[in-house]
DNA sequence: TAACGTCGGTTTTTT
DNA sequence: ACCGACGTTA
């Protein structure tokens, strides 16, 4: 294979080069944009920035701390490489971890250096997207076909399900979801199933781990597909394998740039290295980006190491510290320095900053009784926040488990603020959509089984078990794909007049489809698919709440359709770019988990369910030790720098858990905080709303018997944060940390919470706060259950919200009532907040 | 085949 | 508390 022309694109990637793409063009552009602008985008940069920005031969490494300007620097390179000449755009790799990271970055060049220059960067993307720009192009070298289909992990799981079934082993005690993460593990580190630990190869399945990780392998080439893992793993293999192709891409990208550094995995690292190695005497211009603080991904396979060792990787690399932060107060910033500080191996960094203002507020740390009286006091403050004319949009909620984010939304809601959910469950991992996709995938891609088998009875038509075992039978047997032996079957008289039939009608159906394929637009045909096969027909017919919902995401799928040139260019977006779009022009408090927070910076940021087992969380102490907590550590600060002036973690002192209710005591990370930057909310602003709520009588009470709660940490005060692990915080957090393994250690482990009877379902007040199931009215329990409050609405009714309009109630328990709105979807709100409309 | 009920296992983070 | 898988019954 030769070369490519370094001023042209690859052949796939631009069918129809623009006039500004080519060879004069791009360089007539740069050039102007030089004289231009080269006083420009360096201007404003301090010396530190300036400096990554124009060290652009050899290796460098940016340590880049929280809010230090990152993508500044990163984007400013990119531009200033252009702009100097030093390469075209279709020379430079800048790699990303999310989709989102990607498309800043675009947008910020094209700020810097004008639009129709990003245009021509096909290798500014995430690891996964370059992954299959690369795989496609070589496709035949990793025994695929180049159009490959991408499995994402619910595909992954029913195929790992199917070999565990046929290897004859119980699906139950070998469980596809572990098998698949394990898997996931495995090609994080770059192991081929021969290269597989031995250990690792036994504990699973009976020691038939191997085994099914090459059958795994096997099957995924005989269906054409890949999984995520094998976007990076294949081309490493074919780098490995074919040296003149590897050679291409050496010629290819003058300069590398990678983002969050300290994220990469095995693989992605032996990916890089690949790319980045040259013959002796050719320059390595990399340039790598990242904070070893904010490494919070290890979970998922990332090796801090990487970032750690890069002068090793890379003899003679500049190391940049970025430690000017522009982002925070030098409240929080002291803050969130000290409690880094208590990591190990570090490279460490400090954040300061020029602007230190005496009167900026201090860290607030909040105590509330339990997560409802947290979401209440949070929704209280921000109403606060928003009278002084803050924006919701300046807020947001971060939480460490998504669990937690119910809590504020139903509190939102029932206060009428809005708020947006991010990161929550996605778009394409809805059942409807997924539905839809795989007829799509089957047309577009007749040989993919997996979506086959999805909806061959999706809606129902009497294809059955026994029918879809023939039809895997006779696939096999004819080494066809499913669809094509569902054909032949349908032909044949091996089975029953009614599944033929129907069967007939799913391949007839098909091959219509596929006709149409090439005849008819793409979003047209989609539209007569779903249509012709029934599929919204069963929503239409379906009464549940839902169905108007899930109509509503197949139409917004076939919108988002329009966006694509062809079916297959959209399937491949949906495999890769998993996020919804969001939409901006609302005023809405952000809600979220910490990961995904990363990169974002709030005026006011909360940080709620600061406490033992939860944050730092259970599972990553006992899985990852004190690695473990190292990375959740760093996951606390990443959370304290999102806040640019207001910050307020909460604690409570009863959390419930998998149903039950537990106590808890405060995070050792607040005994980890420095005294002088932090305040502790006074009692009356701590219990938010204490006293004025209608359970306060009870709540009180309680409160105030509680030994972990609010009265503990105020009366500790000060000495609260000390900075050894010799608290009585931590004590007691080592303690419990034993008995977390007894599943009941919350509410047996104190007489407080034996009396309360938290968890009990006839327990007094206690039970099902949080939901709506108890009720105190001045002092008295008035009701222990929801069907204790019979609403005045009924379903079907019409009603009328402040906030979200009108709708149609589709379902009532107790006073809360489940509303299909027609603008704002469906919602849960309590009927005292809906008029007849 | 569909509908219903019971049981058991799971509940961190995600490209 | 929730969900999915499975077994039973109609």
């Amino acid at each position: 294979m030769s070369g490519f022309p370094d001023d042209m694109p690859f052949f796939d990637e631009d069918p129809a080069p623009q006039p500004s793409v080519q060879a004069g063009g791009i360089a007539a552009r740069a050039m102007a944009a030089r004289r231009a602008s080269a006083p420009n985008y360096l201007e404003g940069l301090n010396p530190e920035q300036r400096l990554a920005v124009e060290t652009t031969e050899g290796p460098v490494l940016v340590l880049a701390g929280a809010g230090t300007g990152k993508t500044r620097v990163l984007t400013t390179r990119i531009a200033h490489i252009l702009a100097t000449g030093l390469a075209y755009p279709s020379q430079i790799l800048a790699v990303t971890f999310t989709n989102k990271a990607a498309r800043e970055m675009k947008q910020r060049i094209a700020l810097l250096i004008g639009e129709g220059n990003v245009e021509g960067m096909p290798w500014l993307g995430t690891f996964h997207s370059i992954g299959v720009k690369l795989l496609r192009r070589h496709a035949e070298l990793a025994g695929l076909r180049t159009d490959f289909t991408i499995l994402d992990t619910d595909d992954q799981i029913r195929l790992i399900k199917q070999l565990i079934q046929a290897e004859g082993l119980d699906d139950k005690r070998w469980p596809a979801r572990q098998f698949a993460q394990m898997i996931d593990g495995w090609k994080n580190k770059g192991l081929a199933p021969s290269e597989i630990a031995e250990g690792d190869a036994r504990a699973f399945a009976n020691g038939k781990g191997r085994e099914l990780y090459r059958a795994y392998q096997e099957r995924l080439a005989t269906l054409n597909a890949c999984d995520f893992g094998d976007l990076l793993l294949h081309p490493i293999r074919i780098f490995r394998s074919k040296p003149d192709v590897l050679e291409e891409y050496h010629r290819k990208f003058k300069y590398i740039l990678v983002d969050e550094y300290q994220d990469t995995n095995t693989a992605q690292y032996m990916w890089l290295r690949l790319l980045a190695q040259r013959p002796r005497g050719q320059g390595v211009n990399i340039c790598c980006v990242g904070d070893d603080d904010q490494s919070i991904y290890g979970w998922r396979g990332a090796e801090v190491d990487n970032i750690l060792r890069f002068d090793k990787d890379f003899p003679g690399a500049t190391v940049i510290r970025l430690e000017r932060n522009y982002r925070s107060t030098a409240h929080i910033l002291g803050a969130a320095s000290h409690l880094i500080a208590h990591n190990e191996g570090r490279l460490g960094k400090t954040l300061f900053t020029d602007h230190p203002a005496p009167d900026d507020p201090k860290v607030n740390v909040h105590a509330a009784w339990d997560s409802e009286e947290e979401a209440r006091a949070v929704g209280e403050a921000i109403e606060q926040y928003q009278r002084k004319g803050e924006k919701l949009n300046d807020m947001a909620i971060l939480v460490r488990a998504s669990f937690q984010m119910r809590e504020f939304e139903d509190r939102f809601v029932t206060l009428g603020l809005n708020y947006r959910v991010i990161g929550g469950p996605r778009f394409y991992e809805r059942q409807e959509i997924r539905d839809a996709m795989a007829y799509f995938r089957v047309v577009a891609q007749p040989a993919d089984d997996l979506a086959f088998e999805r909806i061959v009875n999706v809606p129902k038509r009497k294809i059955g078990e026994a029918t879809i075992s023939q039809i895997h039978a006779t696939a096999r047997a004819l080494r066809v794909p499913m669809l094509e032996a569902a054909a032949k079957l349908a032909e044949s008289d091996e089975l029953k007049p009614v599944p033929r039939a129907a069967l007939r009608e799913v391949a007839a159906n098909f091959e219509r489809w596929q006709k149409a394929l090439e005849t008819t637009p793409h979003t047209e045909l989609a539209e007569t698919i779903l249509e012709e096969s029934g599929y919204t027909d069963m929503w239409k017919n379906d009464r549940s709440a839902d169905a108007p919902g899930r109509l509503e995401n197949l139409k917004e799928l076939i919108r988002s359709m329009e966006d694509y040139e062809s079916l297959r260019s959209f399937l491949e977006h949906v495999a890769l770019v998993m996020d919804a779009e969001k939409n901006e022009e609302l005023d809405a408090v952000s809600i979220m988990t910490l990961h995904s927070a990363k990169g974002l910076e709030f005026e006011t940021v909360y940080l709620p369910g600061w406490e033992e087992g939860l944050f730092p969380h259970q599972r990553a102490l006992d899985e990852g030790g004190r690695s473990g907590l190292e990375e959740e550590r760093r996951l606390a600060y990443v959370g304290l720098t999102r806040a640019k002036k207001n910050l307020h973690l909460w604690f409570v002192s009863n959390r419930r858990i998998h149903g039950l209710w537990q106590s808890t005591i405060p995070s050792r990370f607040l005994e980890e905080l420095p005294e002088q930057h932090v305040e502790i909310a006074d009692a009356g602003n701590s219990y938010g709303g204490y006293g004025q709520s209608g359970f306060a009588t009870g709540r009180g009470g309680y409160g105030r018997q509680n030994p972990y709660g609010a009265s503990r940490f105020d009366s500790v005060g000060e000495k609260s944060f000390s900075n050894n692990y010799a608290t009585p915080g931590w004590a007691r957090a080592k303690a419990n940390r034993t008995e977390a393994t007894d599943r009941n250690w919350g509410s047996r482990s104190g007489h407080n919470f034996e009396r309360i009877g938290y968890g009990e379902a006839d327990s007094g007040f206690g039970a099902g706060r949080g939901s709506v199931k108890g009720r105190v009215i001045d002092g008295e329990l008035v009701a222990k259950s929801v069907s204790d409050f019979p609403s005045a609405f009924s379903i079907g009714d019409r009603v009328f919200h402040q906030k979200f309009g009108n709708g149609n109630v589709s379902a009532i328990e107790g006073n809360k009532l489940t509303i299909d709105f027609d603008k704002a979807g469906q919602k849960k709100v309590l009927d005292g907040f809906v008029t007849p409309a």
